[in-house]
DNA sequence: CGTCTGGTTGATACGACTCAAATTTGGTGG
DNA sequence: CCACCAAATTTGAGTCGTATCAACCAGACG
């Protein structure tokens, strides 16, 4: 048990692990925690880019959590405009038990090629029953996705369109960064100035003209899908990033399963 | 037991049965799912208006539930702007399962004098053991609070000022009256216009001017901290809202307890 | 009766949008 | 390997929604 938790922990990223990766910033797994969470994951699919994972209107079935690949949730409006609530990277579960709704009141869509999981109620339950450090790590997940919503709703509230990009970059890059797919400052970036506009309630033209702002200023270099983020400290600076809603502080290390 | 439930059941509304009223949206209660609400609910105090429940950086302890009055949480940015990012009305839960993190992101505020409870961790406890119907709405309340924080980012993100505040009112318009506390399109509304500018991200000058519009088109009327929809349908259509997103269909009638 | 908070009005400024077109990039098939 | 096409990015010019700044007014309250 020691021995696999310790080889796992040290394996930086791998099909699957993201997840694991996740949770652990809240509290560490046991060697069957992550083979339950492994089990868990068995049944999974792929979606192609710019096809839905599940539309508005469905009932949902199962909670999906994405293994591979980028997602999004996006709502749609009568007049046509489109919004994009909510981003998805690898580790980041749609929902913990969504399926208790009747329809869905959004859509969730494959931004990439995604390889998404789909777990069954039955399988959510068999994963946290007998295993409350599972149970607590999918409510701080849930507590987190929550916590970003807020965010995501005071960015567009209150934020300039500059501030408002820079945050949400600095964010998409400390998520990724929490599942191993982040270095040094840079990252896959698969989202076009489009996306990004119907993430951050801009037009695609502002979006474009806003990250020609950034890269002047020397904080950000993005380009073919890749974000290189020149200077944190500064660019946390100037959109006003606090990290405490991501809730990453180790804290939970006393619910320690190896301690 | 039929005959306490049924007797409850006709009460319109009166203390600590707004939450009932909300959970009610979802599933009907037992007899003793209402008494252990009201056990739960039985540790309370006053907050006076304008006053934190609870401040960012504070460590949660408990769950607040809201009996009486409005709050809000809101966050605050460096360069002193506050948003509002959610409102409470009695009824609401604020944050099942806080309690797992460090630190708030957020604060909680008084909007008015408020009567709220405060639930240890063990009370939710014995209040979700042995009663999977009871854990079951809680898990509905919070999925429905994360939807109506996704339609507040939707809200501002593609919504004009105009649209944005019909929105804004006919949600709350709505969900007042799941609990008992609207009719025939009236409500108390203790919102100022600043705060209603703190919610949509407007400055208040532009959302007195955006009141009268909306009075002047026979929408609303608004005075004396009383809301008076005179037009639903007409209302609802301009602001596009769609109320998929309460998830108020009783569809959890399947789970009746007295079925 | 003065003070304060919340609401109202007017004039002006600017950030972001709209529309339109050009350019670059990435993928596909010949 | 090149030609081609669609998608994504970039640029320019003009407009509009909302912010800003500055008063002023009304009712509540001590």
């Amino acid at each position: 048990m020691t021995l696999l938790t310790a080889v796992s922990g040290t394996i930086p990223f791998g099909a699957g692990s993201a997840v694991a990766s996740k949770l652990e910033a809240f509290t560490r797994l046991s060697a069957d925690d992550r083979a339950a969470l492994g089990g868990a994951t068995r049944n999974f699919r792929y979606v192609d880019a710019r096809r839905d994972v599940i539309s508005e209107g469905d009932k949902p079935r199962c909670v999906h959590l994405v293994l591979d690949g980028w997602a999004c949730r996006y709502k749609q409006l009568p007049d046509g405009k489109r919004h994009i609530v909510a981003l998805f990277v690898p580790g980041d579960f749609c929902d913990v038990n969504v399926y208790i709704l009747k329809a869905m009141d959004h859509s969730i869509g494959a931004i990439t090629r995604l390889k998404v999981a789909m777990i069954t109620p039955d399988e959510m339950n068999a994963l946290t029953a007998e295993r409350p450090r599972m149970t607590q790590a999918l409510s701080w997940h849930e507590l987190v996705t929550a916590a970003v919503q807020r965010e995501w709703t005071l960015n567009l509230g209150q934020r300039s369109a500059y501030e408002r990009l820079a945050h949400l970059l600095v964010e998409l890059y400390l998520r990724l960064a929490t599942v191993g797919r982040a270095y040094d400052g840079r990252c896959d970036f698969p989202l076009t100035q489009n996306d990004l506009a119907d993430a951050t309630g801009l037009t695609s033209v502002h979006v474009n003209r806003t990250l020609q702002e950034l890269r002047g200023d020397g904080l950000i270099e993005l380009e073919r899908k890749q974000l290189h983020i020149l200077d944190l400290p500064r660019i946390m600076e100037v959109s006003m990033f606090n990290p405490n809603y991501l809730h990453l502080d180790h804290e939970g290390r006393h619910l320690d399963a190896n301690a």
